[in-house]
DNA sequence: TCGCAGGTGGTCG
DNA sequence: CGACCACCTGCG
Protein backbone atom coordinates (compact mmCIF):
# COMPACT_ATOMS: atom_id res chain seq x y z
CA UNK A 1 0.00 0.00 0.00
CA UNK A 2 1.87 3.68 -1.06
CA UNK A 3 0.15 7.08 -0.39
CA UNK A 4 0.28 9.85 -2.49
CA UNK A 5 -0.68 13.28 -1.91
CA UNK A 6 -2.95 11.91 1.09
CA UNK A 7 -4.53 9.33 -0.90
CA UNK A 8 -3.92 5.45 -0.64
CA UNK A 9 -3.55 3.71 -3.58
CA UNK A 10 -3.29 -0.91 -3.67
CA UNK A 11 -1.77 -2.07 -6.51
CA UNK A 12 -2.58 -5.73 -7.78
CA UNK A 13 -0.28 -7.31 -11.18
CA UNK A 14 -1.16 -9.45 -13.55
CA UNK A 15 -5.24 -9.99 -13.08
CA UNK A 16 -7.94 -10.43 -15.76
CA UNK A 17 -10.16 -7.17 -14.28
CA UNK A 18 -12.64 -5.76 -16.35
CA UNK A 19 -14.46 -2.71 -13.92
CA UNK A 20 -17.52 -1.97 -16.82
CA UNK A 21 -18.38 -6.04 -16.34
CA UNK A 22 -17.28 -6.41 -12.43
CA UNK A 23 -19.80 -3.39 -12.02
CA UNK A 24 -22.53 -3.41 -14.01
CA UNK A 25 -23.22 -7.38 -14.26
CA UNK A 26 -26.13 -7.04 -11.63
CA UNK A 27 -23.91 -8.33 -8.27
CA UNK A 28 -24.12 -4.38 -6.75
CA UNK A 29 -25.68 -1.46 -6.59
CA UNK A 30 -23.44 1.44 -4.75
CA UNK A 31 -20.86 1.68 -7.94
CA UNK A 32 -20.86 4.32 -10.93
CA UNK A 33 -19.51 4.37 -14.03
CA UNK A 34 -16.83 7.82 -14.33
CA UNK A 35 -14.96 6.47 -17.60
CA UNK A 36 -14.12 3.18 -19.11
CA UNK A 37 -10.96 2.36 -16.72
CA UNK A 38 -13.20 4.25 -13.93
CA UNK A 39 -15.39 3.62 -11.43
CA UNK A 40 -16.71 5.19 -8.41
CA UNK A 41 -18.17 3.05 -5.11
CA UNK A 42 -18.92 3.31 -1.68
CA UNK A 43 -17.87 0.38 0.41
CA UNK A 44 -18.54 0.18 3.89
CA UNK A 45 -16.96 4.03 5.24
CA UNK A 46 -15.14 4.80 2.33
CA UNK A 47 -15.75 6.63 -0.88
CA UNK A 48 -13.46 5.27 -3.65
CA UNK A 49 -12.18 5.94 -7.24
CA UNK A 50 -10.87 2.66 -8.99
CA UNK A 51 -9.11 2.31 -11.54
CA UNK A 52 -7.15 -0.10 -14.08
CA UNK A 53 -4.04 0.77 -15.54
CA UNK A 54 -3.29 -2.36 -18.21
CA UNK A 55 -0.11 -1.66 -19.58
CA UNK A 56 1.61 -4.36 -21.32
CA UNK A 57 3.01 -6.29 -20.80
CA UNK A 58 0.12 -7.50 -19.17
CA UNK A 59 2.26 -8.72 -16.13
CA UNK A 60 2.23 -5.34 -15.16
CA UNK A 61 -1.45 -4.22 -14.83
CA UNK A 62 -2.77 -2.63 -11.81
CA UNK A 63 -5.74 -1.99 -9.82
CA UNK A 64 -5.86 1.08 -7.92
CA UNK A 65 -7.96 1.58 -5.13
CA UNK A 66 -7.84 5.41 -4.33
CA UNK A 67 -10.16 6.62 -1.32
CA UNK A 68 -12.09 10.08 -1.76
CA UNK A 69 -13.34 10.26 1.52
CA UNK A 70 -9.97 10.81 3.30
CA UNK A 71 -8.10 7.73 5.31
CA UNK A 72 -9.15 4.54 3.89
CA UNK A 73 -11.28 2.92 7.12
CA UNK A 74 -10.75 -0.72 4.76
CA UNK A 75 -6.66 0.25 4.90
CA UNK A 76 -5.97 -3.64 5.23
CA UNK A 77 -4.55 -4.72 1.63
CA UNK A 78 -6.10 -8.34 2.11
CA UNK A 79 -9.44 -6.62 2.22
CA UNK A 80 -9.40 -4.93 -0.69
CA UNK A 81 -7.79 -8.07 -2.56
CA UNK A 82 -10.76 -9.81 -0.78
CA UNK A 83 -13.54 -7.51 -2.40
CA UNK A 84 -12.04 -8.30 -5.77
CA UNK A 85 -12.13 -12.09 -5.13
CA UNK A 86 -8.18 -11.98 -6.38
CA UNK A 87 -7.76 -15.62 -4.60
CA UNK A 88 -10.13 -17.07 -7.21
CA UNK A 89 -8.24 -18.68 -10.31
CA UNK A 90 -10.77 -17.19 -12.92
CA UNK A 91 -8.74 -19.00 -15.86
CA UNK A 92 -9.31 -22.66 -14.36
CA UNK A 93 -12.67 -22.22 -13.15
CA UNK A 94 -13.64 -20.73 -16.54
CA UNK A 95 -12.32 -23.26 -18.26
CA UNK A 96 -14.06 -26.09 -15.52
CA UNK A 97 -17.32 -24.65 -16.18
CA UNK A 98 -17.46 -24.23 -19.94
CA UNK A 99 -15.74 -27.96 -21.41
CA UNK A 100 -18.08 -28.95 -24.13
CA UNK A 101 -20.63 -26.00 -23.59
CA UNK A 102 -20.61 -23.30 -26.17
CA UNK A 103 -23.64 -21.36 -25.14
CA UNK A 104 -21.22 -20.34 -21.91
CA UNK A 105 -18.16 -20.50 -23.86
CA UNK A 106 -19.69 -17.59 -24.95
CA UNK A 107 -21.08 -16.30 -22.42
CA UNK A 108 -17.43 -16.44 -20.84
CA UNK A 109 -16.30 -14.55 -23.88
CA UNK A 110 -18.46 -11.63 -23.42
CA UNK A 111 -18.40 -10.90 -20.04
CA UNK A 112 -14.56 -11.55 -19.16
CA UNK A 113 -12.88 -9.68 -16.50
CA UNK A 114 -15.63 -10.00 -14.44
CA UNK A 115 -15.27 -10.95 -11.20
CA UNK A 116 -17.52 -11.84 -8.46
CA UNK A 117 -17.47 -9.22 -5.51
CA UNK A 118 -17.50 -10.57 -1.68
CA UNK A 119 -19.78 -7.66 -0.36
CA UNK A 120 -20.61 -7.20 3.00
CA UNK A 121 -23.50 -9.91 4.03
CA UNK A 122 -26.02 -7.18 5.87
CA UNK A 123 -25.35 -4.62 2.62
CA UNK A 124 -26.35 -7.88 0.72
CA UNK A 125 -29.08 -8.72 2.85
CA UNK A 126 -31.31 -4.89 2.30
CA UNK A 127 -29.82 -4.73 -1.43
CA UNK A 128 -31.62 -8.52 -2.43
CA UNK A 129 -34.35 -7.81 -0.84
CA UNK A 130 -35.09 -4.59 -1.71
CA UNK A 131 -34.29 -6.22 -5.84
CA UNK A 132 -37.00 -8.73 -5.59
CA UNK A 133 -39.38 -7.68 -8.03
CA UNK A 134 -38.12 -4.71 -8.97
CA UNK A 135 -35.66 -2.97 -11.61
CA UNK A 136 -32.13 -2.09 -10.92
CA UNK A 137 -32.47 1.91 -11.45
CA UNK A 138 -35.12 1.44 -8.83
CA UNK A 139 -33.43 -0.52 -6.92
CA UNK A 140 -30.30 1.58 -6.96
CA UNK A 141 -32.57 4.96 -6.10
CA UNK A 142 -34.11 2.93 -3.14
CA UNK A 143 -30.89 1.99 -1.63
CA UNK A 144 -29.44 5.60 -1.82
CA UNK A 145 -31.98 7.42 -0.99
CA UNK A 146 -32.05 4.83 2.22
CA UNK A 147 -28.72 5.62 3.16
CA UNK A 148 -29.43 8.85 3.00
CA UNK A 149 -32.21 8.77 5.56
CA UNK A 150 -30.41 6.59 8.32
CA UNK A 151 -26.85 5.64 7.43
CA UNK A 152 -23.97 6.94 8.94
CA UNK A 153 -22.76 10.57 7.12
CA UNK A 154 -19.15 9.93 4.93
CA UNK A 155 -17.06 13.33 4.70
CA UNK A 156 -15.21 13.90 1.61
CA UNK A 157 -12.19 15.51 0.54
CA UNK A 158 -13.24 17.46 -2.48
CA UNK A 159 -17.21 18.84 -1.58
CA UNK A 160 -16.95 19.45 -5.66
CA UNK A 161 -16.22 15.95 -6.20
CA UNK A 162 -18.89 14.68 -8.51
CA UNK A 163 -20.23 11.45 -6.72
CA UNK A 164 -22.62 10.36 -9.81
CA UNK A 165 -25.77 10.71 -7.82
CA UNK A 166 -24.09 8.26 -4.69
CA UNK A 167 -25.26 9.98 -1.68
CA UNK A 168 -22.46 9.89 1.01
CA UNK A 169 -23.78 7.91 3.10
CA UNK A 170 -23.09 4.32 4.85
CA UNK A 171 -25.52 1.49 4.35
CA UNK A 172 -27.53 1.77 7.87
CA UNK A 173 -26.66 0.18 10.53
CA UNK A 174 -29.25 -3.22 11.91
CA UNK A 175 -30.11 -1.74 14.99
CA UNK A 176 -31.34 1.63 12.94
CA UNK A 177 -33.42 0.18 10.71
CA UNK A 178 -34.97 -2.52 13.46
CA UNK A 179 -36.19 0.32 15.30
CA UNK A 180 -37.69 2.14 12.68
CA UNK A 181 -41.69 2.09 11.85
CA UNK A 182 -43.00 1.05 8.85
CA UNK A 183 -43.92 4.88 7.76
CA UNK A 184 -40.25 5.98 8.84
CA UNK A 185 -39.50 4.41 5.31
CA UNK A 186 -41.96 5.82 3.06
CA UNK A 187 -39.83 8.34 1.88
CA UNK A 188 -37.43 5.89 0.39
CA UNK A 189 -40.39 4.25 -1.82
CA UNK A 190 -39.77 0.75 -0.71
CA UNK A 191 -43.20 -0.14 -1.22
CA UNK A 192 -44.30 -3.51 0.16
CA UNK A 193 -40.57 -4.85 0.85
CA UNK A 194 -40.43 -1.77 3.91
CA UNK A 195 -41.70 -4.60 6.37
CA UNK A 196 -39.79 -6.94 5.03
CA UNK A 197 -35.88 -4.40 5.54
CA UNK A 198 -37.52 -4.01 9.27
CA UNK A 199 -38.45 -7.33 10.25
CA UNK A 200 -35.54 -8.70 8.80
CA UNK A 201 -33.63 -5.85 10.74
CA UNK A 202 -35.24 -6.98 13.70
CA UNK A 203 -34.43 -10.56 13.54
CA UNK A 204 -30.86 -10.04 13.35
CA UNK A 205 -30.54 -7.94 16.32
CA UNK A 206 -32.26 -10.83 18.02
CA UNK A 207 -30.68 -13.75 16.33
CA UNK A 208 -27.45 -12.09 14.93
CA UNK A 209 -26.09 -12.32 11.32
CA UNK A 210 -27.21 -15.58 9.50
CA UNK A 211 -24.41 -18.05 9.06
CA UNK A 212 -25.97 -20.49 6.47
CA UNK A 213 -27.55 -20.74 3.51
CA UNK A 214 -31.01 -22.22 5.56
CA UNK A 215 -30.70 -19.34 7.94
CA UNK A 216 -30.57 -16.46 5.09
CA UNK A 217 -33.76 -17.94 4.01
CA UNK A 218 -35.63 -17.95 7.12
CA UNK A 219 -35.18 -13.75 7.11
CA UNK A 220 -38.59 -12.00 6.03
CA UNK A 221 -38.91 -11.01 2.11
CA UNK A 222 -36.08 -13.36 1.63
CA UNK A 223 -37.02 -16.55 -0.97
CA UNK A 224 -34.65 -18.80 -2.80
CA UNK A 225 -33.62 -16.56 -5.43
CA UNK A 226 -33.09 -13.57 -2.61
CA UNK A 227 -31.02 -16.12 -0.34
CA UNK A 228 -28.55 -17.28 -3.37
CA UNK A 229 -27.37 -13.95 -4.01
CA UNK A 230 -27.10 -13.10 -0.41
CA UNK A 231 -25.08 -16.60 -0.34
CA UNK A 232 -23.31 -15.71 -3.20
CA UNK A 233 -22.16 -11.74 -2.76
CA UNK A 234 -22.55 -11.54 0.92
CA UNK A 235 -21.23 -15.05 2.56
CA UNK A 236 -18.75 -16.10 -0.19
CA UNK A 237 -20.67 -19.59 -0.61
CA UNK A 238 -19.78 -19.37 -4.45
CA UNK A 239 -21.91 -22.79 -5.04
CA UNK A 240 -25.14 -20.61 -4.83
CA UNK A 241 -27.09 -19.96 -8.01
CA UNK A 242 -29.83 -18.06 -7.89
CA UNK A 243 -32.75 -18.89 -10.23
CA UNK A 244 -33.98 -15.52 -11.64
CA UNK A 245 -36.14 -14.53 -14.63
CA UNK A 246 -33.20 -13.94 -16.64
CA UNK A 247 -31.12 -17.63 -15.77
CA UNK A 248 -34.69 -19.11 -16.46
CA UNK A 249 -34.89 -17.68 -20.02
CA UNK A 250 -31.42 -18.85 -20.58
CA UNK A 251 -32.08 -22.39 -18.86
CA UNK A 252 -35.23 -22.79 -21.29
CA UNK A 253 -34.08 -21.36 -24.71
CA UNK A 254 -30.21 -22.45 -24.26
CA UNK A 255 -30.58 -25.64 -22.50
CA UNK A 256 -34.50 -26.77 -23.00
CA UNK A 257 -35.14 -26.60 -19.65
CA UNK A 258 -39.07 -25.81 -18.57
CA UNK A 259 -39.82 -22.59 -17.29
CA UNK A 260 -41.09 -23.92 -14.21
CA UNK A 261 -38.67 -26.78 -13.89
CA UNK A 262 -36.62 -25.01 -11.08
CA UNK A 263 -35.39 -28.24 -9.25
CA UNK A 264 -33.98 -29.41 -12.49
CA UNK A 265 -32.23 -26.50 -13.40
CA UNK A 266 -30.50 -26.17 -9.76
CA UNK A 267 -29.52 -30.18 -10.15
CA UNK A 268 -28.26 -29.28 -13.66
CA UNK A 269 -25.98 -26.20 -11.94
CA UNK A 270 -25.06 -28.43 -9.11
CA UNK A 271 -24.15 -31.36 -11.34
CA UNK A 272 -22.22 -29.28 -14.12
CA UNK A 273 -20.83 -26.31 -12.36
CA UNK A 274 -20.46 -27.80 -8.55
CA UNK A 275 -18.82 -25.22 -6.67
CA UNK A 276 -18.86 -22.91 -9.20
CA UNK A 277 -22.09 -22.42 -9.73
CA UNK A 278 -21.98 -19.14 -8.49
CA UNK A 279 -19.64 -17.70 -11.26
CA UNK A 280 -21.49 -19.73 -14.11
CA UNK A 281 -25.13 -17.96 -12.84
CA UNK A 282 -23.43 -14.26 -13.06
CA UNK A 283 -21.74 -14.98 -16.71
CA UNK A 284 -25.02 -16.43 -18.19
CA UNK A 285 -27.11 -13.83 -16.46
CA UNK A 286 -24.96 -10.53 -17.62
CA UNK A 287 -24.56 -12.49 -21.46
CA UNK A 288 -28.23 -13.00 -21.72
CA UNK A 289 -29.34 -9.69 -20.07
CA UNK A 290 -27.12 -7.91 -22.67
CA UNK A 291 -28.72 -9.81 -25.58
CA UNK A 292 -32.42 -8.81 -24.73
CA UNK A 293 -31.73 -4.82 -24.17
C1' DT B 1 -53.48 2.35 -19.76
C1' DC B 2 -51.56 -1.57 -18.20
C1' DG B 3 -47.80 -4.78 -17.89
C1' DC B 4 -43.49 -5.42 -16.24
C1' DA B 5 -39.11 -5.29 -13.42
C1' DG B 6 -33.16 -9.89 -11.08
C1' DG B 7 -39.75 -12.65 -6.17
C1' DT B 8 -42.02 -13.59 -1.91
C1' DG B 9 -45.71 -14.70 1.32
C1' DG B 10 -50.19 -16.25 1.83
C1' DT B 11 -53.82 -19.17 0.45
C1' DC B 12 -55.98 -23.19 -1.77
C1' DG B 13 -56.61 -27.70 -3.86
C1' DC C 1 -46.23 -29.75 -2.00
C1' DG C 2 -47.35 -27.23 -6.32
C1' DA C 3 -50.08 -23.71 -8.51
C1' DC C 4 -51.97 -19.20 -8.28
C1' DC C 5 -52.09 -14.21 -7.11
C1' DA C 6 -51.68 -9.70 -4.77
C1' DC C 7 -48.22 -6.57 -4.03
C1' DC C 8 -45.35 -0.77 -3.90
C1' DT C 9 -43.44 1.97 -7.40
C1' DG C 10 -42.06 4.09 -11.71
C1' DC C 11 -41.33 3.71 -16.52
C1' DG C 12 -42.53 2.84 -21.46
Amino acid sequence: MTMTKGVYELNYEGKDINLEHTFECGQCFRWRRIDDKRYIGIVGEDIVEVSVCDSEPKSKAKLKIKSISGELKNKNRDFWANYFDMQTNYENLQKSISRDDQVMQDAIAFGNGMRILNQDLWESIISFIISQNNNIPRIKGCIEKLCENFGYPINIDNAKFDLKGLSPYAIPSVEVLAKLQVEDLDSVKLGYRAKYIIKTAQAVVKNGLPKTLEEVEQLSGVGPKVANCIGLFGMGITSSFPIDVWVKRVMNVMYGFDEKDIKGMKAFADKKYGRWSGYAQQYLFYYMRSKEQ
